[in-house]
DNA sequence: ATGGCTACGATCCGTAGA
């Protein structure tokens, strides 16, 4: 089975990208972010051409997440169960046995800021999910952009970046937390590239520069982890015309 | 030098992302 994430950074925007890399590389199912579109408006009819159905949760102009399968999805589900939350960030659905939850984690803007409180409160509210879906699910795949670089490799310049959002040691903390639940970042699970990253500035030529950082991630359960073939971060669809400032992140299980 | 892109929805600038 082939999972990816990706934030597109609005599915209207990337919808041609999508549709040409699915065709390319025919996953079984790719969790998107940052949809930016209302249900209403999900490209349903085009990404059924391509031989794809979906099951979404979106809203106008911010977040919005999907998971997009060539098989159907069963036992969808949106949010985080008891917090309360209007931005569309979380949906989970079953394929093939495996438990797939898609995530779209606060960017937290500032530390000290109140996005940056919302974002370790969401944090903490996902780990304490996840503990039961861990439970109750002993084939669970976490995809996402969760926006946090867990280690200093995953940083191009730990220097500049230090004590920043995305990679403060509240944060980090957050992210170690998931593991401590069991789950296991399937991309280090295998030896990697130095300065691997999945996000790169759209400013100051920040992919050409390699000036980015690795904050989209595939956390797999257990049996999952000791099933996965490889992980790898694709960066063709980040030289396109055009581009999101994220690429996908793929594992192969089983 | 605290900017620099990009997307969006509102206009032709502000908000947000990371």
């Amino acid at each position: 089975m082939k999972l990816a994430t990706w934030n597109v950074n609005s599915l209207k925007v990337r919808l041609g990208q999508l549709t040409d890399w699915l065709a390319q590389e025919k996953p079984d199912a790719v969790c998107l972010q940052e949809t930016k579109l209302v249900d209403g408006k999900f490209p349903t009819a085009e990404l059924e051409a391509s031989g794809y159905r979906a099951s979404f949760c979106g809203q106008k102009t911010y977040n919005g997440v999907a998971i997009v399968s060539p098989r159907p999805l069963g036992e969808v589900s949106t949010g985080i169960p008891g917090f309360a939350d209007e931005q569309k960030r979380v949906i989970a659905a079953t394929l093939d046995g495996v438990r797939i939850v898609c995530l779209y984690a606060p960017n937290g803007q500032a530390v000290g800021s109140e996005k940056y409180d919302y974002k370790l409160r969401w944090y903490a509210a996902l780990r304490d999910w996840l503990a039961g879906e861990l439970a109750a699910h002993p084939r669970l795949a976490v995809l996402g952009d969760l926006n946090v670089a867990p280690e200093e490799r995953d940083v191009h310049d730990p220097k500049a970046w230090e004590g920043q959002v995305l990679v403060s040691e509240a944060e980090r903390a957050a992210f170690r937390a998931l593991l401590e639940l069991g789950l296991k970042d399937s991309f280090r699970l295998f030896e990697q590239p130095e300065k691997s990253f999945s996000w790169w500035d759209y400013r100051m030529m920040g992919f050409r520069r390699n000036a980015g950082l690795r904050i989209d991630h595939i956390l797999l359960s257990p049996q999952l982890a000791a099933a996965c073939k490889t992980c790898a971060i694709d960066k063709a669809p980040r030289r396109l015309e055009r581009p999101s400032d994220h690429t996908p992140v793929v594992a192969e299980i089983g």
